[in-house]
DNA sequence: CCCTGATTCGC
DNA sequence: GCGAATCAGG
């Protein structure tokens, strides 16, 4: 990938707007972090305005995990309906596209909208290349919207997905519908 | 361990 | 100019 004018105005966008190097990597595709941050020292734009942006990593608050449904029963077994999700830059982050097949069943019933019964986990919205061994995987949105994004809480006990999610991971279609 | 940006230096 | 490797730090 070569940086072309249009890469070049997306990155100093990202850039002043505050994310990070690996943030901006992951949206322009194809560079590493270290090579948009390379750039952004030649462009000498480093400073980033002023702005507060957001450095720390904000820590995890689950306190409302007890209270989510659990069905951890039946796993659904209508893969046959499933679709799978497919991005354009799986093949570059190896096996963790293997984790990131996901069916549009399971995107269209993960809860977007906090609702007084359901409480939505922050989630760290990361993209696919920044989800690592012990980041959910849990896709929200649409997967052709450009806010698509993962989860990301932490995972490091619980598998590919968060505690919350791993618990609609394994609840039958019918009964998220019906947590919503 | 996760992540951040900064710097160096071979290409 | 580019960016992997490395460093220093949260």
């Amino acid at each position: 990938m070569n940086w072309t004018d249009e890469r070049v105005e997306l990155l100093k966008k990202l850039w002043s707007e505050g994310l990070s190097a690996s943030q901006i990597a992951a949206q322009l595709g194809g560079v590493s972090r270290n090579a948009v941050i390379g750039k952004v020292h030649r462009l000498k734009l480093s400073g980033r305005g002023k702005t507060s942006a957001a450095p720390a990593r904000s820590k995890k608050v689950n306190t409302v995990n007890s209270t989510a449904r659990v069905n951890v029963n039946a796993p659904t077994s209508s893969a046959s309906q499933q679709t799978v999700v497919r991005t354009s830059v799986h093949k570059s982050v190896g096996a963790t596209a293997l984790q990131a097949e996901y069916s549009v069943e399971a995107v269209a019933h993960t809860v977007i909208r906090p609702s007084a019964e359901v409480v939505v986990p922050i989630s760290r919205r990361l993209s696919l290349l920044q989800l690592s061994e012990r980041t959910c995987k849990w896709p929200v949105g649409d997967p052709l919207n450009e806010d698509f994004h993962f989860c990301g809480n932490d995972s490091a006990e619980t598998g590919p997905y968060c505690t919350y999610h791993s618990k609609l991971a394994f609840q039958p279609v019918s009964e998220r519908r019906r947590a919503r």
